[in-house]
RNA sequence: GGUCCGGUAGUUCAGUUGGUUAGAAUGCCAGCCUGUCACGCUGGAGGUCGAGGGUUCGAGCCCCUUCCGGAUCGCCA
């Protein structure tokens, strides 16, 4: 007989059944047992004294095993678990777990030392499946809207962007590095004529951050496309893009969401405020007395993200927040200036950044300029070839895919992360 | 990398002023138990107190070094 997902059992009937044994309670002439599958959980129901064989099978049993059970399921009050159970005709032993190592709430590290157990949760189980969904969502709508899915390589000759914080890797007889970026190959794509592409893939960090939102490899989010206009064409396709992957999420998880994390998903409205970074430390200073020196301005302090949050709440009734007009010496080299002031954005959610995104300098010889700028000249120079033989204006943007899962379901990036990695964190 | 806090049974924690044999809960093992549902009851096993050094008659407790973790800042997504 086929195997039933819990979930799909309709009334009373026969079936089979397969799972982990969530929870046994093994008495002298009768035995409970809960078995949790994918879907859900059901009670099993043994008289031990009528089935001695099934009796005997059920004495080896220790939680979490994994076991099939095929039996009528009925309708019966007694049962607080969904009003119903399975009576089963035969049990069989898949697998026999040693005690667990864990309880529900042991320690993060601990749980990630057996990250495989802690999965089990219904709750870890959500996360994935609502970033699946984010994520499905997002290809949805690029795929209607004529974007390519490309994967770019992850090893590379020459340091990415500046040339600090890489891991730095032996490759036969020379050094490679391990991306910290796709950068400079999705731009590449635009010179190669693709005009719209995204990627999802591997990012690596070689920074010591211990926060609740960094990790030394993650999973970015990014996107390019060409014949922009402006760096307003890049934010209006993220905050349409974020929009209808939110609307999905509440759609299909918004229930179980709140239930299981207590969280409202909520769907943003268009177009998300905008507001110049200087205007926003001027904001937060009258509204909040937030300040900080001069010098610090150049750049969003944590507390002023955190601030930015309850201000974009206050005064727009919005959970997302674009800062534009961050000074050049805070960009990267690559991000199209005008008048002096960079093309592009950091977009905030409850708090944290988890994008920047611009529009891209695509004049070869003002590229090469604003590389030099920033000493950077011999170390991108195979980047910079790429605009020598006709590139079209273009733009994109990069998003953390479990900084923006951790958001949604105010958790930190190691319950987000199905393996985290960290500076201190290599296994399992 | 900076600052603050922590590390004690498998796990989550308590441990007084430095003083005899380091406790609880949960898990585990054994026994009992006729419908449990966080089942219940009785008993038992389980500890290099993160590691190394020091002070002291005596250290889980005080000091130093180091490793690991948490919070937070910087850096970023």
């Amino acid at each position: 007989m086929n195997r039933t997902l819990i979930k799909d059992i309709q009334g009373a009937g026969e079936y089979r059944i397969s799972g982990f044994v969530e929870n046994l309670r093994n008495k002298r002439t009768m035995a409970f047992l809960v078995l949790r599958d994918g879907s859900g959980r059901m009670q099993v129901t043994l008289e031990k004294e009528k089935y001695p064989e099934l009796a005997a099978i059920v004495d080896q049993l220790t939680m979490e095993s994994c076991i099939s059970c095929q039996g009528q399921i009925v309708e019966n009050e007694y049962v607080k678990m969904g009003g119903r159970e399975m009576l089963p005709a035969s049990i069989e032993i898949a697998s026999i777990a040693d005690p667990m190592p864990l309880l529900k709430d042991s320690s993060i590290d601990t749980r990630l030392d057996y990250r495989w157990i802690d999965l089990r949760s219904e709750q870890n189980q959500l996360v994935f499946k609502a970033q699946t969904c984010f994520l499905g969502a997002f290809r949805d709508f690029l795929l209607v809207r004529g974007f390519t899915e490309i994967h770019t390589p992850k090893l590379i000759g020459a340091a990415s962007e500046s040339g600090a914080d890489v891991f730095e890797l032996k490759y036969f007889d020379r050094k490679a590095y391990l991306s910290q970026s796709p950068q400079f190959y999705k731009q590449m794509a635009m010179a190669a004529g693709m005009e719209r592409i995204f990627e999802v893939g591997p990012v690596f960090r070689a920074e010591k951050s211990h926060t609740r939102k960094h990790a030394t490899e993650f999973t970015g989010f990014d996107l390019e496309f060409s014949w922009i206009d402006s760096y307003e064409d890049v934010m209006k396709i993220e905050e349409e893009l974020l929009t209808y992957a939110l609307e999905r999420v509440k759609a299909q998880y918004g229930e179980e969401i709140k239930r299981l994390f207590g969280i409202e998903v909520v769907v943003p409205a268009l177009p998300f405020p905008r507001i110049k970074l200087a205007d926003l430390y001027q904001e937060l200073e009258t509204r909040y007395g937030y300040t900080v020196p001069e010098s610090e301005k150049t750049d969003l302090t944590t507390e002023a993200e955190q601030l930015s949050f309850k201000y974009a709440m206050e005064e727009f009734g919005h959970e997302f927040l674009f800062v534009v007009d961050y000074p050049a010496e805070k960009r990267a080299f690559y991000h199209m200036r005008k008048d002096g002031v960079p093309q592009g954005y950091d977009l905030i959610w409850r708090g944290v950044e988890i994008t920047t995104g611009a529009q891209r300098e695509h004049r070869y010889e003002q590229l090469k300029a604003q590389a030099a700028e920033k000493g950077l000249g011999e170390d991108v120079a195979f980047y910079t070839e790429f605009f020598r033989y006709g590139c079209p204006p273009h733009g994109g943007f990069g998003l953390g895919v479990d900084r923006m899962t951790m958001l949604l379901l105010d958790l930190g990036i190691k319950e987000t992360m199905f393996l985290f990695r960290g500076p201190n964190r290599l296994t399992p």
